[in-house]
DNA sequence: ATGGTTAGTGTATAATGAACACTAACTGGA
DNA sequence: TCCAGTTAGTGTTCATTATACACTAACCAT
């Protein structure tokens, strides 16, 4: 069976920029391709778009086919469309990135049938298509959103201490940030909860555990901050 | 002649939110569609994307096409895909903004042979299709926008006062602006230059014309300056 | 007990933001 | 020509926020 058009049509396809966060480093997951073009390369996780989906249900479903990962926070990026960036015909591609707790999803991804695997972001293999200018416009993204918005819910695990919250942000923003000054400034947002917790296992002092407060952090994020560490 | 695919494929188009500023009020032009779905309503230009054109010059091509205009700002806004949203079959839009100059433009649109016009944003018509909603993104974007970078390069005529300006800032925004912080603000970004020149035809004193001096004003969009008036 | 390691805390100074009102310059009409 | 009307243009004060900076506390391992 075939699908006939009175004028030739691009194929349409999702791709996503998956980050994770893992001991003080940001780590993107990758899928390497079994079939061609592109054989054996590593790739963002993506796919054909069905026509009785939306653009975020595809994108959804190949995360969860090709990397088994679910009920994750997800934006769209940017659409990519450059005449030759597929070598077989035109395809164009809705790009979304993804912000995911890498404590709940290290094993599932690591043992998913396909070969998928977290990538630090400085030591990336060459991607396939275009797929390297897109994981860069996602990286810029990402960059850019924690000028005007407090990130982290979607990146730590669901208890965390204030020093690996800060390490998030000078793993994104690539550069040290006073301790002091970050504490005061994150505290005064209102949006963590000091918990009666402090991490274990350590082999010095133990820090205390915050938690983000899920209302009074998505209204900050709705209402729009400035926040320049 | 047909084009056959062995799966079926959705229709790729694109869309133009053009904002241009006219005498201290925002407006968008629209066009009349003369087809059906929709024929006689207002609408977003906008059309089909050919496969032998990348998506920003599909969007050029219609912004010439339908409303005369060439050589504008344009940005991608995102990209539209629920499966509703054309009554005739899966269309898949991606969105575009434009900025233009309504002084350079006011003229072409309104003699164009398509029923293109400008219309204040206060009083749209219902539009057709998600239009609607593709605008009012549009717009968010916009006052996103300027809290990062200053805008008005692309809105305001070459030589225009500190007070136009300032009311471009006061109709994206929504709310006054104190006269004395606004031009101290402004005037520190080190982007204006000051002409020997001042406005004619005002039955009141003159005011001082200024220009962009677009190389600093590039540099600033691209390193990214919080301006919160 | 001691050495190693990270947690946790305050203050002083500089920079920036916000609020606020009057005089200057020009036009047009009496 | 003077007066009324209109918008241009200009500084200071005070409050808030940003930045720079160093030591003690707590815990573990040996």
């Amino acid at each position: 069976m075939t699908f006939q058009y009175e004028f030739p049509r691009a194929a349409l396809t999702v791709d996503c920029v998956v980050f994770g966060l893992d001991d003080a480093e940001l780590k993107v997951m990758l899928i390497q391709r079994d079939l061609a073009p592109f054989r054996g390369k590593w790739a963002l996780p993506g796919g054909f778009v069905h026509t009785d989906e939306s653009l975020e249900d595809a994108a959804r479903r190949e995360l969860r086919e090709e990397t088994g990962l679910k009920n994750v926070f997800l934006e769209q990026l940017y659409t990519f469309g450059d005449l030759n960036r597929d070598p077989r015909e035109r395809v164009v591609t809705v790009a979304w990135y993804a912000l995911v707790r890498l404590s709940d999803h290290r094993v599932k991804a690591a043992t998913d049938a396909r070969d998928a695997a977290w990538f630090r972001l400085h030591e990336l293999p060459k991607l396939a298509f275009d797929h390297g200018s897109i994981l860069e416009t996602a990286h810029e993204r990402l960059r850019g959103k924690v000028r005007y918005e407090p990130i982290g819910f979607e990146l730590l695990p669901k208890k965390f201490t204030l020093t690996q919250l800060q390490k998030l942000y000078e793993v994104v923003l690539d550069r040290v940030i006073d301790k002091r000054n970050f504490r005061k400034k994150i505290l005064q947002l209102g949006v963590l909860e000091e918990l009666d917790e402090v991490e274990t296992n350590v082999a010095h002092r133990a820090a205390r555990l915050y938690r983000f407060k899920p209302k009074n952090y998505r209204n900050l994020v709705k209402r729009g901050v400035n926040f320049e560490v």
